[in-house]
DNA sequence: AGCACGCCGACT
DNA sequence: GTCGGCGTGCTC
C-alpha cells in the first residue's frame, strides 16, 4: 500500500504536493516538517496530511527526503488558522506556512534545545554549603550561595555575578555543580509591585476574567495615560495563575527595552520574546518556548500571532488600530483579524487595546459583536492635555514654526518643563528648488521630490534607495539660487537651536536612530527631566513616558487634511491624538497647539470639541453613508511593470476576465496607484469592491486562477491584497 | 519563485 | 562548429 504525505512546499504555487514515504519510515504526523526534492533542489515543507493514495502517477512521485520533528511543530489550531489564511489572503499555502515559522525553523537545521542553559549545584554542593568550614566572602563561596537557592541560567548569572564562569568552572572540578538545562526564558528584573488599579480598570480586568475559557472580544478603549498595559498584565497574571497561556502583540516599534523589562519585572520569569532585533536562534528558541508551552507569556510583534499555543488562556493586541499589523508585502495577512479568528478556535477572550480604536473594531462594537471596556480617566492626578488649534494663515513662520508658537515654547522652557514640537517628515527640506526657472530635485525612479538631508550632505529618495549629492547650482540653468522648501525635522531643530541656544535639543527620528548607540543613547536622555525640546517624528508618538513634557507642537497636520486615501483622515485623527497623549502625564496639565491653515475643517473641529469618539463617529458615519469599509470589503489587484503598457493591458485584461461580474462584486480601475511610479516601477491597479466578505471571498479564487494563465502576466508583477490598508 | 529545456545570434 | 540570450513551462 503506497504512503503518500500532502506537503505544503515554500513556493508561490496555490496547492500541496504529494511526496511518497520510503519503506521503514514511520509516518510523520500532520504539523511535522520535512525535508523534499523540489524541482531539482532541496526544500523544507510541513505535512498537511497522509493518504494511501495519490492523484499524481506513482513514477512522478518523489520520496520524501528526511522527515525532521518526531512530534509536530504546530497545532491542529495553528494549521487551520493557516489554511483559512491562505484562502482567505489568496495566497499560496506554502508560504503561508512559511511565515509561520521563525526563519531557522524553515531550515533543516538542528532544532534548539528546550529551555536556556544554567547551572545547579550537586548532592556534594550542598554539602559543600553546608560544611561550616566553607571559607565565607570567596567568589567560589558567593556563587555557592546564590546557586543554594535553587539552579541558575547563565545569562541570568551574567547579570547577578559578572565574571561568575571562572568560579563556576572551580565547582564542577569539584564535582560540586552540573550544567543543565531550565524552563528559564529571560534575566529575571527585580520584581516589581502591582499598583493597585482604579475601579474602571478593576471592572476591566474582572470582565476578562469572568469569560475564561470562551471566546469574548473586548475593546479596551483606553484614554493615553489610562493605564492599559496595567490591565493587560493584571489580566495576564489571572491567566498565568491558572496555568494557562497569554500572547501579547505590540506594533513594531513598541517593543522595547523598557516593555520587555516591564513584563519580565511584573510577570517573572517565563516569557517569550519575539522581534526582529532577535537572533534566528533567539527567535526559534522562544518560539519554541511558547509552542512547548514552557513559556507562560509570548510577547511579539505581528508575526507572532502564529506562534502555537498549547495552553491557551488570553490573546491581547496593543494598539490595534496601528497599521503594521498587516503585512505590506508578500502573504498580506492581518494580525489582529487573525487574532479574532484565533481567540475564537481557542476559546479564549480576546482583547483589543487603543487609546485611537480602529473604525473597524468600533464598528464591530457597535453591531453588537465585541464588548467595550472604557478607560476614561487618566492614571494618578493627569489630566486630559487641551488641544487648540492655530491659525496660521497669513502669520508670520519662522521655518514653519508660528511666532506663537515659539513663544509657547519659550514659555514652557522658563517653567523647567519640556516640549515636543512634531513633524511627520524627516530630514533637512522635503524639496531642493530652483528659484530662477523652477527646477526641483526629483528621484528619476518616482517621480517624487528628493528630500534634502543636510547632516548626510545627500538628497535622498524616501520611496527607494536613491541617493545624489547636493548640486552647487541648478542643473537646468545653472543658477546657484538653489533653496530648500519646507521643513523636516532637521531643519526645525536648527531653527529651535538658533532661537534657544542655551536649551538641550534632542531629534528623534529614524535618522538619528539608525545605529543602536544613537537609538540607546537617545531613548536613555528622554529619560533626563529637565528642561528640552524633543524634536521628532511618529518614532515619538508612542510608548516612551516623558513625565515633564507639557507643551506638543504639532506642525504638518494639513497635509493630513485632503488626501486621496479615504483613510487619511483615521490615521491622522489618530497621529494627533497619540501624541497629544504624550502631554501632561504627571502632575502638570499638558497642551496641544495644532498649526494649521484650515482651522475650520470638520476633522479638527470634531477633534477639538469631541475628541478622539467624536471624530471616530463622524469618521464612521461618513464610510456607512460613502459604502466605505468597514461597510463594505475591499481588495486591491495590485501590478507594477517597467513599462506603464505592460501593467495596464495586464489590468484591462483582467478586468475583461471578470466578466460578467459575480452578483455583489464590482470593480473600478485600473486606476493609477497613489504613488504611480515607485523605484522604477509603473503602478496601478483594480479595487474589487463588495458589500458581503462572502462575495468577494467567493469571487476572488476563480478570478485568480484565470489571472494566472494570462499572457500579460507574465509582463508584470502582480499581488492580490485583501482588506488592504494602505490604497498605494 | 527557481530551474530546466529549447531554439536563434556573436564568438574561440 | 558552440556558448549563452531569456521566452516558456513545470514543479509531487
Amino acid at each position: 500500500m503506497p504512503r503518500i504525505v500532502r506537503v505544503a512546499v515554500p513556493v508561490p504555487l496555490p496547492r500541496l504536493f504529494d511526496y511518497s514515504l520510503d519503506p521503514g519510515l514511520s509516518m510523520p504526523a500532520t504539523g511535522c516538517r520535512v525535508r523534499v526534492p523540489f524541482a531539482g533542489r532541496e526544500r523544507v515543507g510541513v505535512v498537511l496530511a497522509s493518504d494511501d493514495h495519490s492523484e499524481i502517477a506513482p513514477d512522478q512521485l518523489k520520496p520524501v527526503s528526511l522527515i525532521l520533528d518526531r512530534q509536530p511543530l504546530l497545532t491542529e489550531e495553528v494549521i487551520a488558522t493557516l489554511e483559512w489564511a491562505s484562502r482567505y489572503y489568496q495566497h499560496a499555502i506554502g508560504e503561508v506556512f512559511e511565515a509561520a515559522l521563525p526563519a531557522l525553523l524553515r531550515s533543516s537545521r538542528q532544532v534548539p534545545q528546550a529551555g536556556v542553559a544554567g547551572i545547579a549545584l550537586t548532592v556534594d554542593g550542598r554539602t559543600a554549603l553546608a560544611d561550616p568550614a566553607l571559607r565565607r566572602g570567596t567568589r567560589i563561596c558567593t556563587l555557592l550561595e546564590l546557586l543554594g537557592d535553587g539552579p541558575l541560567a547563565d545569562v541570568d548569572l551574567d547579570q547577578r555575578l559578572p565574571g561568575w564562569r571562572s568560579s563556576a568552572r572551580t565547582l564542577r572540578e569539584r564535582g560540586w555543580s552540573e550544567e543543565c538545562r531550565l524552563p528559564g526564558l529571560n534575566v529575571r528584573d527585580e520584581p516589581v509591585a502591582a499598583p493597585a488599579l482604579n475601579a474602571e480598570q478593576q471592572a476591566a480586568v474582572s470582565s476578562v476574567a469572568e469569560r475564561a475559557g470562551e471566546f469574548a472580544p473586548f475593546l479596551l478603549d483606553g484614554v493615553t495615560g489610562s493605564g492599559k498595559t496595567e490591565v493587560y498584565l493584571a489580566a495576564i497574571a489571572d491567566v498565568i495563575r491558572s496555568g494557562k497561556q497569554a500572547l501579547v502583540l505590540v506594533p513594531e516599534i513598541a517593543l522595547t527595552p523598557q516593555t520587555t523589562r516591564r513584563f519580565r519585572q511584573r510577570l517573572g520569569f517565563d516569557i517569550a520574546i519575539l522581534h526582529s532585533g532577535l537572533s534566528e536562534r533567539e527567535r526559534a528558541t522562544a518560539w519554541l518556548a511558547a509552542a512547548r508551552g514552557e513559556a507562560r507569556v509570548v510577547l511579539g510583534t505581528r508575526s507572532a500571532i502564529f506562534v502555537p499555543l498549547p495552553n491557551p488562556g488570553l490573546i491581547i493586541v496593543d494598539e490595534e488600530h496601528d497599521a503594521s499589523y498587516k503585512q505590506q508585502d508578500g502573504f498580506r495577512y492581518h494580525a489582529r483579524d487573525l487574532a479574532v479568528l484565533r481567540a475564537r478556535a481557542l476559546k479564549v477572550p480576546l482583547m483589543l487595546g487603543s487609546a485611537t480604536p480602529s473604525l473597524e473594531s468600533l464598528a464591530n462594537v457597535e453591531a453588537g459583536r465585541y464588548s467595550l471596556l472604557r478607560l476614561s480617566r487618566r492614571a494618578g492626578v493627569a489630566r486630559p492635555p487641551s488641544l487648540q488649534i492655530m491659525d496660521i494663515r497669513r502669520k508670520r513662520l519662522d521655518q514653519g514654526l508660528a511666532i506663537s508658537s515659539l513663544n509657547a515654547i519659550a514659555e514652557c522652557i522658563a517653567r523647567g518643563e519640556q516640549v515636543l514640537v512634531f513633524r511627520n517628515r524627516r530630514g533637512y527640506a522635503p524639496v531642493l528648488f530652483c528659484h530662477a526657472c523652477g527646477w526641483s530635485a526629483q528621484c528619476e525612479r518616482c517621480d517624487r521630490p528628493l528630500t534634502l538631508h543636510l547632516g548626510a550632505a545627500r538628497l535622498r529618495c524616501h520611496h527607494c534607495a536613491a541617493e545624489a549629492a547636493i548640486p552647487k547650482a541648478c542643473p537646468e540653468c545653472s543658477s546657484p539660487a538653489l533653496a530648500p522648501q519646507g521643513q523636516g525635522t532637521e531643519r526645525i531643530e536648527e531653527v529651535l537651536r538658533q532661537r534657544f541656544p542655551n536649551v538641550s535639543i534632542v531629534r528623534v527620528d529614524r535618522d538619528s536612530t539608525r545605529s543602536r548607540a544613537g537609538r540607546d543613547a537617545i531613548f536613555e536622555d528622554l529619560e533626563v527631566e529637565g528642561p528640552r525640546i524633543l524634536v521628532g517624528t511618529q518614532m515619538l508618538a508612542k510608548g516612551h513616558d516623558l513625565p515633564n513634557l507639557t507643551l506638543v507642537v504639532v506642525t504638518g497636520v494639513d497635509q493630513g487634511l485632503y488626501s486621496v486615501d479615504f483613510r487619511a483622515g483615521e490615521r491622522l485623527g489618530q497621529l494627533i491624538v497619540q501624541v497629544a497623549g504624550r502631554a501632561g502625564r504627571a502632575e502638570r496639565p499638558g497642551a496641544v497647539i495644532l498649526q494649521t491653515h484650515h482651522p475650520d475643517h470638520p476633522l479638527l473641529l470634531a477633534l477639538i470639541a469631541g475628541g478622539y469618539p467624536a471624530l471616530a463617529g463622524s469618521l464612521l458615519a461618513e464610510r456607512r453613508a460613502a459604502g466605505l469599509p468597514p461597510f463594505a470589503q475591499f481588495a486591491l489587484l495590485r501590478a507594477e511593470s517597467r513599462s506603464p503598457s505592460d501593467s495596464s493591458a495586464f489590468l484591462q485584461e483582467a478586468l475583461k476576465c471578470a466578466q460578467p461580474l459575480a452578483p455583489g462584486v464590482s470593480i473600478h480601475g485600473p486606476l493609477p496607484a497613489p504613488m504611480p511610479r515607485r523605484a522604477g516601477f509603473q503602478r496601478s491597479q483594480l479595487l474589487i469592491e463588495s458589500l458581503t466578505r462572502a462575495a468577494v471571498q467567493a469571487f476572488l479564487p476563480g478570478w485568480i486562477e484565470q489571472l494566472r494563465g494570462l499572457k500579460s502576466a507574465r509582463r508584470v508583477r502582480w499581488s492580490i491584497d485583501v482588506d488592504p490598508v494602505e490604497m498605494g
